[in-house]
DNA sequence: AAAGTTATCAACCGCACCTGT
DNA sequence: TACAGGTGCGGTTGATAACTT
């Protein structure tokens, strides 16, 4: 090797930028069937041209069955508070805390919330020693806090689908599919004990539910009848999909691990 | 209605730590 | 012990939704 650390991957090489509902399939699909013992080698191996770290990330903050979308109950905020007070920007160890939220959401909510109410409320006192920063962010928290969106605070409308932000809505077909894959996580996750299910997280999988019956009797339901068997179901799911979709991907060999001779440099 | 501003959140980046050789 | 690779963490950024003027 040459002098100093290799780059985790080709940047060049690989796809950024937000994810695609295909590559969150893929990458839900691989890691229930395979794990995610190697992350460097996962992407690879799934046929994703992502960055292994993007992947774990992506799992991580948003594709994991745990995870708890939607917003921060008052309870949840308090708890941050104290937590922040005790440990400082340990996001990780104050998610630890937090069932069902991460680090990258607790530091978000931190950010754009919690620290502006704190130096709201402590604006009497300024400058006080808590644990609010009056450091060089302060720039736009003397505007922020001066001129606080009271009415976004606590109520914002998360648009509870995730990152497909804009295309999500507009094009049917791929919302549909994200809600599917996302109910088909919780379906896949059902039998796992030690998971909570996320079921109160995501009101549009319940309307989806309501709305879909075609769809749940052609896939979701099929599947979930089936979902102690393997990977051939897994196949047929995708290629049910992807008929459904008219993605009918070139890439069908992108789902077996091994066989994927992809660009991706990840290694 | 349009333009400007602010808030939110997903994702990226780079560093530090851990582990295996 | 030193080194390299893998992973996790925290800071930061960019896109865009939401709101205001």
């Amino acid at each position: 090797m040459g002098k100093g650390r290799a780059p985790c991957c080709d940047k060049t090489k690989v796809k950024r930028g937000p994810w695609s509902p295909e590559e969150d399939l893929k990458l839900i699909s691989f890691i229930q069937k395979f794990g995610h013992e190697n992350w460097r080698s996962l992407p690879k191996q799934s046929g994703l041209l992502r960055c292994g770290k993007s992947c774990r990330l992506r799992w991580i903050n948003y594709l994991r069955p745990d995870v708890k979308r939607g917003n921060f109950t008052a309870e949840e905020e308090e708890t941050i508070i104290k937590l922040h007070q005790n440990y400082g920007n340990k996001w990780s160890r104050i998610a630890s805390q937090l069932p069902g939220r991460t680090d990258n959401e607790i530091k978000n909510v931190w950010h754009t919330r919690l620290r502006k109410r704190l130096v709201q409320s402590s604006a009497t006192s300024p400058c006080s020693s808590n644990s609010v920063s009056c450091g060089k962010e302060d720039k736009s928290q003397a505007e922020g806090c001066l001129n606080t969106k009271t009415s976004q605070d606590f109520t914002t409308p998360v648009s509870s689908g995730g990152s497909y932000n804009s295309n999500q809505e507009d094009d049917p077909k791929i919302g549909l599919l994200f809600k599917y894959s996302a109910f088909n996580e919780i379906i896949q996750e059902v039998d796992k004990p030690d998971l909570e299910i996320p079921f109160d997280s995501d009101p549009d999988i319940w309307s989806f539910l309501d709305s879909s019956n075609a769809l749940q009797q052609s896939g979701a339901n099929e599947f979930r009848a089936e979902e102690e068997s393997d990977e051939d179901e897994v196949k047929k799911w995708f290629k049910h999909m992807e008929s459904e979709l008219e993605l009918e991907e070139a890439d069908n060999e992108h789902h077996k691990p091994g066989t994927q001779e992809s660009s991706s440099s990840c290694s």
